[in-house]
Order: C-alpha cells, then structure tokens, then sequence
DNA sequence: ATACTCCTAGAGTAAATACTCTAGGAGATA
DNA sequence: TATCTCCTAGAGTATTTACTCTAGGAGTAT
C-alpha cells in the first residue's frame, strides 16, 4: 500500500476512534509508521486529508447502486437501501459526527458534501415514487406531506447511528435493523 | 455580574459560535475581560467548564415544566412542550452537535448527561400516556409500535436542529415549527 | 556512469495551548 | 490598625502542534 493510503486509512481510522480534534498530524503520521515530513510530502495539512476522506465519502455515495436494476422494486428493496446507507454512514462515521463543525471551517468541502448530499436526496425522492409506481406504497396525494414523510426518514438515517452512540450502545446488525425499522414504522400507514 | 458567571457565559457563547476545540481557555478569558490566572482560580481546566456548561443544561431540563397544571393536556400542549425543547437544545447547541466526543471523553459528563437525558425520555412517555387517557391521541395497542413512535419523536427532536445546521439553514421560529411538524406528522395516523 | 524524478526520514522551529506562580488589591472582621 | 479571606492580573513555562528544510535512497531514462 502505498504511503498516500496508508495515510488516509490510518486518519479515517484515528478519526472515527478519537475525534479530529484529538488527532494531529504526528499522530496520524506514527500510526501509520511513516515520518511527519512524509506526510506533508502528500499532504499540506490535517484540512487536505479531511477533505480527501470527504472526497472518499462522495464518490462512495456516487458510484452505490443500491436497486437491483433487472425487476420492479419491492418494499424489502428499501430495507436493503437503507441499511446500505447506515453501512457507508458508519464507515465515515467522524464526518457524521462533526458535521456541522467540519463543514463550517471549510467552505470547499461544504460545497462538495452538500451538493453530493442534495442529490442523494432526490434520488431517495424518485427511490420513494418509483415505489409507488411498483405499487408498494402508496403516497399520499398531498405532495407536502409527502415531502415531510421524506424528510423523516431522511433524518432518521442520517442521524440514527449517532443517536446510538450517544446512548453508548455498541452498533451492530441488529441495532441497524432497529433503525430500519423507525423508518418502516414511519411509512408503515402508508403501504399499499 | 461575578466573574464565574462571565467565565460561563462567554465559554458558552464561543463553544457555540466555534466549536469546542477551537476554543482555547486563553480565548475564553480574553473574550470574558478577565485575566487566564483568574480564570485558572475558578475552574481547574477546560472540561471544568464544559462540565459546568452540561451542569447548568441538566438543572434546565430537571427544572422545567412544560405542561399547564391546571387542566387536562391538549394535543396543542404536545406542541408547546415540542417547542421549549428546541428552544433548550438551540441554547447549549454546542453540546448536541459534539455530544458523542464530549460523552466519550469524559465518563462523569457522561453519566450525569444519560441520567438525566433518561428521566426525560421517561417523562416524554408520561406525557403521551397523559395525552393517550386525555383522548388527545390514540396509541396503539401494540406497546412496541408506540415505543417506535416514541423513539422517532425523540430522535427528531434531538437532532431537528442539528440537520437545519447541516443544511445551512437559519435556525428561527419558522424552522422550529417545522421541525414541530415532523413530529405531528409522525402521530397524526394516531390521533383520535 | 550520470542525471533526474519520486519518495522518505528525521531534525528543527515558530506559535499556540494549558496551566502555574507570585504579587497584590478590596472588603470584612478582630 | 492589623489581619484574613477572596479574588485578580499578568508574567512565565513545559508541552504540543503544525509545518519546514535538508539530506539522501530507489528506480528509471539517457
């Protein structure tokens, strides 16, 4: 592997354990056994190797086609979305985290997070109408309501896996299958 | 105003605007008008005054009585109640936002919090069991579903606001209200 | 062989940060 | 007046952090 991943997997991982704040860059660079000057070598500072893990992250959400493409989707195909999501969420779960904090220091990956983020968001949007069109669901008439059903589940997937870390509870299989559920139980008066 | 108190306030209104991290205890002094030895004779470090932050967030919410005494709720107090939350978590936003970090570094910050973050979620369940005998709303039958939709309520109200951050929207009253109609929605197939 | 590019180590530095220490002021009490 | 407690200022320090600089190794092309 080379120094530039091993820097990269090492921050991720330091990352998601302490905090960014808790990580400097000599620590990232001993933990992953290569010299600080090395690491400015492929890095300018702790900012470049936040933004690459983010760059990481996008194109993670980018390339994932989480629908089987050769049928109509069924409602146990949301399930698999949505524990897709948690997946990717968890891998990059400091970003999560610090959400707020990160995108408020560095306007360019504010940018780029956002709108790879708006965009998953309509596609979640026609995720939700091509289910309706299969027949799955049923949406109701009111399109804001709609609207309002959507951005809850949004939340819910965004956020539950933070929810269970405060609660100190280890996150595994079955407490992501407890998160899908909360979004079923939220679409639940609304099934065909 | 003592200068603890203005050692308190400032800390609070800079962890808010900034971030823990980015908040050393020199900028706090500098920012109160107080010298950093005095600010070292009332608190012994930094996570002294977060702790004291968290303190002072407890009492608020071990203190305060959102629902009228005098009369039987209605599903509007539901709102209001909804409402005085958000207004409480917007005021110690800093802690939501970095509430896994902080928990995690610190284990007495940790069991205050969760025990009083407990009472409360306990105390939320009281409430729609008030509602539910007041005729407000119509739990189901199911303890498990009405526990679902307990823990929805409970997670969009802790991090409604949150998510606008993300969003980079203004936090203000209008917002409030429609993080208060994420919940209704969430109930509205319940209501009587 | 020479030179050139790419990468790496590790010593070194300026600034920031958390925290200490000492000297002393203000007001209450003896 | 003397003393005692509580509070405050500000200089000073050890450590950490981000980041730089120089010397050189390993391949590859000439």
């Amino acid at each position: 592997m080379s120094a530039r991943e091993k820097i990269l997997d090492t921050a991720l991982k330091l990352f998601n354990d302490k905090g960014t704040a808790a990580v400097s860059t000599n620590h990232i660079a001993e933990a992953a056994g290569i010299s600080p000057g090395n690491l400015y070598y492929h890095f300018r500072n702790k900012e470049e190797i936040i933004r690459e893990l983010f760059q990481r992250l996008n194109t993670t959400w980018e390339t994932y086609q989480p629908l089987p493409q050769d049928r109509a989707p069924i409602i146990n195909d949301l399930e698999a979305v949505i524990k897709s999501n948690y997946q990717i969420i968890w891998q990059y779960r400091f970003a999560y985290r610090e959400l707020v904090a990160l995108l408020r220091q560095d306007a360019e990956l504010r940018a780029n997070f956002l709108a790879v983020r708006q965009r998953g968001y309509e596609g979640f949007h026609q995720l939700l109408h091509t289910f309706s069109d299969a027949g799955a669901i049923r949406l109701p008439d009111d399109p804001q309501i709609a609207n309002e059903l959507q951005e809850i589940c949004w939340l819910i997937s965004e956020f539950w896996l933070t929810s269970l870390e405060v609660n100190g509870r280890k996150v595994n299989e079955a407490e992501m299958q407890r998160g899908v559920n909360l979004i079923r139980r939220v679409i639940q008066p609304y099934l065909a």
